[in-house]
DNA sequence: TTTTAGTACCTTGTTGTGCAAAGTATAAAA
DNA sequence: TTTTATACTTTGCACAACAAGGTACTAAAA
């Protein structure tokens, strides 16, 4: 079931503050969101080739440099849109079960 | 985002009483979870495949007669296991949006 | 100076889900 | 007997998630 709100996850955490995929990774594994670099690259390129996300190259203190990515404007709003449907969809599920 | 939750949906609908696909649809309908026939035929047919569901024929009043749908052991606890997962799924948007 | 270890980003091929569209079948009304 | 309404089914396509493998940069060890 986790597999339809990933985008979500996503556009959620860097509404917080921007990140690079690997650390992504690590957080949705830390919130018990499993997932694999082979899922997160393709949809945060997906993400920022509908115009949702930027990104822009960091130096990293160990290691080659990072990808940090962050929201824009556009995303901003994607994340809102989805934030009403993310509670519709809590609503409907609540109303399937108890009628 | 709705995608992923659909199996789920059918088996909370089923666990309030038995119903047939077509009904099964317009109660998705009726919950802003909108589907078409060529998704949940085939879904019914994996969850019953699966040993979720078992169905009986029933003669309808009008027109051709029903494949009523319900829930067995193994789907109630495919259920219960989903509840949990779901919870889990709520709190774990929360923790990704709230830090 | 070459190799290894650690970190990070990316791609390819497979599988399964959701959907549009078309198809089959029953029953009753026109 | 053709149409309308209801109901179940199948086919072919598109795309998302994943496993697995690949590329590349940096620093430390050999």
């Amino acid at each position: 079931m986790r597999k339809g709100v990933l985008e979500y996850c996503i556009l959620s955490i860097l509404s917080r503050r921007e990140a690079y995929p690997s650390s992504i990774i690590d957080m949705l594994k830390q919130a018990n969101m499993l997932v694999v670099e082979g899922t997160v690259y393709p949809l945060l390129i997906r993400q920022k080739n509908q115009g949702l996300l930027t990104y822009r190259w960091e130096e990293s203190p160990q290691g080659p440099p990072r990808k940090y990515y962050m929201l824009t404007d556009k995303g901003r709003a994607q994340l809102a849109e989805m934030d009403v449907a993310w509670k519709e969809i809590i609503e409907t599920i609540n109303m399937l079960k108890n009628g």
